[in-house]
DNA sequence: GTCTATAAATCGATAGAC
DNA sequence: GTCTATCGATTTATAGAC
């Protein structure tokens, strides 16, 4: 029969067979690396044998490649949706919210893309510069026009997204070593906690 | 004769050697990762045989965990030098400073250190419940007697240290990304911009 | 100390029976 | 579609000459 990648439809079984091997190599992927997985590992976790793995997929970076793209707009999402006809300050909390959320409920994917990002992208390609550089362009113009019209202190847009970024995404990535400071008391309410601060934080910042 | 990793005097030629396989092997493991990285990769780029490099390394995780270990001390130190004795926001701007500036001129440094914590930090071991929270916790509380005393706004001094620790080294692990939004006018100002943008920030934050 | 040669292990991928 | 068996490439590590 034809291969199953093919595009065909596929059928109910192919579907979920395709699930749950992304889901055991978004487990594997985001643990040990692209590199450091292996199909064993994946094949194990998915409860499937490997040389299925390979008759679903076309080789190990097939799965890494449509994995990563396919969580790529739901991975954005929060950004797309600031929006310029809400209330700046509630629009930009709103946005931090969504961040500490997918932390929160999504380390799996958080970690994914920072080590792809961190080993120099070779698979989002020119998205980077394209497509994610005209999104934060976009925002980062709203959040301006935001602070020309005195609703917002004034501070370079890009750089509160970096932070924002930067600062929701560290209690994902970096979440083991945030849990060994913190401690086991304070560590079971870090989210919580991180976004409180994080909001305390740009309300001071951004208040006009 | 002995192997050259064991407990006896090195002698000059040893030390230069080993010198030359840490610094390749900064470049490469920095990149790729541990698993990604092979000795071929660290022997080419240090301009020794891989061969030559098991004779001065047990191995390639030997190289990679020594790397580490030798690095740690130096990876902390800007925090272990925040004093009690000086100003609180000076101390802590001078602290932002310092990691700013390791952003830029360590970048390899940081992106080891991310990739391990990202991975769960297998080789720093127990590190980070003990030393690491330690230190943590002890500049945490000079930080929060500031507070007490009305010499700095009061907020959870973890959580500030964790938002240093996320906005400074972000312009290192994902300094492709920064980058790439900021375009190629922007990006060249990127470092100095950052520790712009974060200073006011936390004097906004911090200011009682 | 450095080299050539090669063993040994791991892993991705394929062939072919059923 | 799923399985067993195995190839071939890569990579770590070792043996031994010089």
């Amino acid at each position: 029969m034809a291969k199953a990648g093919a595009t065909s439809r596929p059928t109910r079984i192919q579907r979920e067979k395709r699930q749950a091997i992304f889901e055991a190599a978004l487990n594997v992927f985001s643990e040990k690396g692209l590199r450091g997985a292996t199909l064993d590992q994946i094949a194990k976790a998915a409860g499937i044998s490997k040389q299925n793995i390979v008759y679903y997929f076309n080789g190990k970076e097939a799965i890494y490649s449509e994995l990563l793209e396919g969580l790529l707009e739901q991975w954005v999402s929060p950004l797309r949706d600031l929006s310029e006809d809400g209330d700046p300050m509630e629009e930009i909390l709103t946005y931090v919210s969504r961040k500490i959320e997918m932390s929160r409920d999504m380390p799996r994917e958080s970690r994914l893309f920072a080590t792809e990002v961190l080993h120099g992208a070779p698979r989002l390609g020119d998205m980077l510069n394209t497509d994610l550089k005209a999104l934060v362009d976009e925002k980062a113009a709203i959040i301006a026009g935001w602070m020309v019209e005195g609703r917002l202190a004034t501070i370079d847009p890009h750089h509160l997204i970096f932070s924002i970024w930067a600062m929701t995404q560290h209690y994902a990535d970096f979440d083991l070593q945030v849990q060994a400071v913190l401690g086991p008391v304070r560590s079971d309410t870090r989210f919580e906690d991180a976004e409180a601060f994080i909001t305390h934080m740009l309300v001071r910042t951004l208040r006009p």
